[in-house]
RNA sequence: GCGAGAGUGGCGGAAUCGGCAGACGCGCCAGAUUUAGGAUCUGGUGGGGAGACCUGUGGGGGUUCGAGUCCCCCCUCUCGCACCA
């Protein structure tokens, strides 16, 4: 018999073919049939780069597309919408450099983006891309700056703010976190300028408090608790005598009033306004160089200076202790921070390791005020932090530290020297960038009406002749001045436009209600549409926004909740961070590295389903790990063993016959592996989903022989392609038209409902069970299923190799699992 | 220091309502096949032992018929935050 040379698994030519049938199929289309549940999948708003993408960027867009194709064929509409975060500073240092225009050179880096995606055929609804660097988008969220202006919520101050001196751009204090720049790393330092916030911290309980609800990672909302930092406490003013005799009200912030009998010295911030004026003659100059000190330093020389040794000077004054009347000396150190509390706070060396760090460096005295469990512990050589009973603290001693605090916070509020307080970390959210390429804050300064909203959307933004910020800081919208110079919406007369931009942080902070109407003309969003499909059900990105991006979005979707604009108060119900894909050396993936490993690539050489499996089947979705083009390799090899399977095999089944048996075991491994794929992909392991693809194909291809022309393994073939069709689109479309079961042409398997496994399948007649002697296995036999525990017994100790061992000796006991195994203890 | 998570073959990783450790893949070894091919096929692959067996999930204790999984102590690593009063 001759053999009929198979068709080779020409991943290129089937690519090819399948993508414009997708096409007009619209099979990627935002779903719209009545009836039907909303499912919304989205992926985190990218920003386009000129780097474009690399297989890393896959991990998170392979799954999320695997998800949204799963969730449609089990007859959701989906939404899985895609869009650019365009505005930002790459593209404008781009643009400075080159020259073009920041609009040409984001749809050259948008249209790499969109083809790289489309490569690895990511199914997005292209009909609702969206790019928030386009007037049509940035107008809404000019618009949304409104709304939070109208509900007092955005605001000008002038302070001190981060600056990053090689973006040459201020951050947010998010963007600035652990004082290093979010984008380039590179260390922060303060500038006094002048600057828009939103007032993020009203927002901060309903911020923290929501969090319990949410199905995220719990180490993402741990970063946000811990971003926001409430804290209980009391305000408490200390009088401080300055040189020039008058008494000066110092207000200290305090989570431990309970030890404040043990205060034996106050600390200061050097950024304070007060040390100026308490400072006495004397003391003076020393003060003021370690002032001038102190502001030199970057934030991290100065963290890192004193986590080795606590540096500070003596005022010269004195502060009165308002419980116990003492006198303590006021020194300035720059372990206290002026931007949290109040700047200034009572040191209690016996009870605050940083405290006694410096009272220990200077010699001030250490007086134990709380005993834990009733026993002072001495204070001598280290602070005692835990609470306990109050001792040397006058009328309250004998209390506990929780009674104290209530008892003390009450008795300062009732003599009016102190309140109660609650504290954040969080400070508002800084937005205004002196930047071209974002959308221009839609304010007029007006003389006479001062701040006045312009209402006339969108405010766009103007050519200018050079994207450079001057050294001033100023934004090159300054330097515009025919659209500087406009009239004022209140009064008519003479005004200028702001100059100032938002950051990026502001057009991500509403897109996900955008992708639900995305052409609106008239309004942001159509409420309907986005009653229907918002919030997000499923969330998918990087863990690098956890307190930048994940948090703003949070702040204005209350916002609008508060507005009445939206129905619900969390965007993004289900939350999930993938790994990173690191370069083949381990290193995190970058050009000056050169260990980039780019989709084009991968998909010339493998085929855009073999790369797609690989992603999957790399390791756990969460986890970080190094790319291996030998693996690739093997997912390819899988690809090729299937075709063959299914071309070998499948082709010569034709019609079921009457007379074709079930295969139980081929039943059982079919219901097994759906049951096993889709449970994996619901719960995101990937990994272990491909890996029992892998194992029913292996099984199947040792049992084809056996089975050929046998109706229930072209059965079989059908489920397994509808199954992988979410992972593997092409090669499964392909073969499910090969093996005839398409029923016409326009007919594919994505439209296939999710194949459900059959419970009676995965019940066997006879189960495999381990005979163990003393817990080490010894024998393995074979019951019938529904055995009882006394005939499982009996066949175990039937066992010739179980007889052997025992050796004539009557079991101590013996214990069976059924399914399982039977662990047989001897006598002796 | 605080918070989150993790330590399993040569490698990525499976298996945690306690029940055959190492699924699946890579790599490696042997064989088959091909003129050659990132090819394919078959078998093997934690360590020790010729073998029956012994041993093995970061280390040490414990609970249990049985522990990678539960409890106690210790060590290491990754990530995030870090003088927040």
């Amino acid at each position: 018999m001759e053999e009929i040379p198979m068709d080779p698994y020409d991943f290129r030519d089937i690519e090819s073919r399948w993508k414009p049938h997708w096409q007009r199929l619209g099979l990627y289309l935002t779903g719209t049939e009545a009836g039907k549940r909303p499912f919304y999948c989205l992926d985190f708003f990218p920003y386009p780069s000129g780097a474009g993408l690399s297989v890393g960027h896959c991990k998170n867009y392979v799954p999320t597309d695997v998800i949204s194709r799963k969730r449609k064929m089990e007859g959701y509409n989906v939404l899985h919408p895609m869009g650019w975060d365009a505005f930002g500073q790459p593209t404008e240092e781009y643009a400075i450099r080159t020259g073009i225009h920041p609009s040409l050179v984001t749809r050259k880096h948008t249209d790499t983006y969109r083809r790289q995606m489309k490569l690895i055929e990511a199914g997005y609804d292209w009909e609702r891309e969206i790019d928030s660097s386009d007037p049509s988008y940035y107008r809404w969220t000019q618009h949304f700056f409104l709304l939070l202006f109208d509900r007092g919520l955005a605001y000008q101050d002038e302070s001190d703010i981060w600056w990053c001196p090689e973006c040459k751009i201020v951050l947010s204090n998010e963007e600035a976190a652990g004082g290093q720049c979010w984008r380039c790393e590179k260390d922060v330092t303060r500038k006094r300028m002048n600057q828009w916030y939103f007032r993020i911290t009203s927002y901060a309980d309903r911020l923290l408090d929501d969090l319990e609800g949410l199905d995220w990672p719990e180490g993402i909302k741990a970063m946000q608790r811990n971003w926001i930092g409430r804290s209980e406490g009391a305000r408490l003013t200390f009088m401080v005598g300055a040189p020039d005799g008058q008494d000066l009200p110092m207000p200290v912030y305090t989570t431990r009033v309970d030890t404040i009998y043990g205060a034996t010295f106050c600390v200061i911030s050097p950024e304070h306004p007060l040390v100026g004026r308490i400072t006495t003659r004397d003391r003076m100059a020393e003060v003021a160089a370690y002032i001038e000190g102190a502001r030199l330093k970057s934030n991290r020389e100065r963290m890192a200076a004193s986590e080795k040794q606590k540096t500070g000077v003596f005022t010269g004054a004195f502060a009165i202790n308002p419980y116990s009347g003492e006198r303590v000396p006021v020194w300035v150190a720059d372990y206290v921070l002026m931007d949290y509390g109040t700047g200034a706070i009572m040191a209690v060396p016996a009870h605050d390791e940083r405290d006694h760090q410096f009272a220990r460096s200077y010699g001030i005295p250490i007086i134990e005020v709380v005993a834990p469990g009733g026993v002072p512990q001495g204070v001598e050589e280290k602070a005692t932090v835990a609470d306990g009973v109050l001792i040397n603290s006058g009328p309250f001693d004998g209390l506990g530290s929780d009674r104290a605090r209530a008892r003390m916070t009450a008795f300062a509020e009732e003599k009016g020297f102190g309140t109660r307080e609650v504290n954040y970390r969080i400070h508002d959210w800084m937005v205004s960038r002196q930047r071209y390429w974002g959308a221009p804050i839609p304010i007029i300064h007006c003389e006479r009406c001062g701040a006045v909203p312009d209402r006339n959307l969108p405010v766009v933004l103007p050519e200018v002749d050079s994207y450079e910020p001057d050294d001033t800081g100023r934004s090159p919208l300054a330097r515009v001045e025919a659209w500087l110079r406009t009239k004022c919406p209140e009064c008519g007369g003479p005004a200028r436009r702001d100059t100032n931009t938002m950051a990026g942080f502001a057009c991500s902070s509403w897109y996900f209600l955008r992708f639900a109407s995305p052409h609106e003309e008239d309004r942001p969003f159509d409420p309907e549409a986005v009653r229907y499909w918002l919030p997000v059900d499923l969330y998918v990105g990087g863990a690098e926004h956890a307190v930048m991006h994940l948090i703003y979005a949070r702040f204005w979707t209350k916002v609008m909740y508060d507005a009445g604009l939206v129905s619900f108060t969390e965007p993004f119900s289900v939350l999930r961070n993938q790994g990173m894909i690191l370069g083949a050396d381990g290193q995190k993936m970058s050009k000056s590295k050169g260990n980039v490993v780019t989709p084009d690539e991968m998909v010339e050489r493998y085929g855009a389903d073999a790369l797609r499996l690989y992603i999957l089947f790399i390791g756990p979705f969460g986890a970080d790990l190094a790319w291996n083009e030998e693996g690739i390799a093997g997912t390819f090899r899988f690809l090729r063993r299937l075709w063959r399977l299914c071309l070998e095999s499948g082709a010569a089944g034709g019609e079921a016959e009457e007379g074709d048996r079930r295969d139980p075991e081929l039943a059982f491994h079919l219901a097994s592996t759906l049951r096993k794929v889709s449970e994996d992909m619901d719960g995101f392991q990937f990994n272990t989903a491909v890996a029992a693809l892998m194992e029913f194909v292996n099984f199947l291809v040792s049992r084809s022989a056996g089975l050929e022309g046998n109706s229930g393994l072209r059965e079989t073939l059908k489920q397994l392609l509808v199954l992988m069709a979410p992972m593997t689109p092409f090669i499964s479309e392909e073969l499910w038209h090969r093996l005839g079961f398409a029923e016409s042409d326009e007919d594919s398997v994505h439209l296939q409902p999710w194949p459900l496994w059959r419970e009676q399948d995965l019940a066997l007649e006879r189960m495999e069970m381990v005979v163990q002697v003393a817990g080490k296995v010894r024998a393995r036999m074979s019951v019938p299923s529904g055995s009882t525990e006394e005939e499982i017994r009996g066949a175990a100790l039937a066992q010739e190799r179980i007889v052997e061992l025992l050796g004539g000796r009557e079991p101590a006991r013996v214990i069976v699992v059924p399914g399982r195994l039977v662990n047989i203890i001897p006598g002796r």
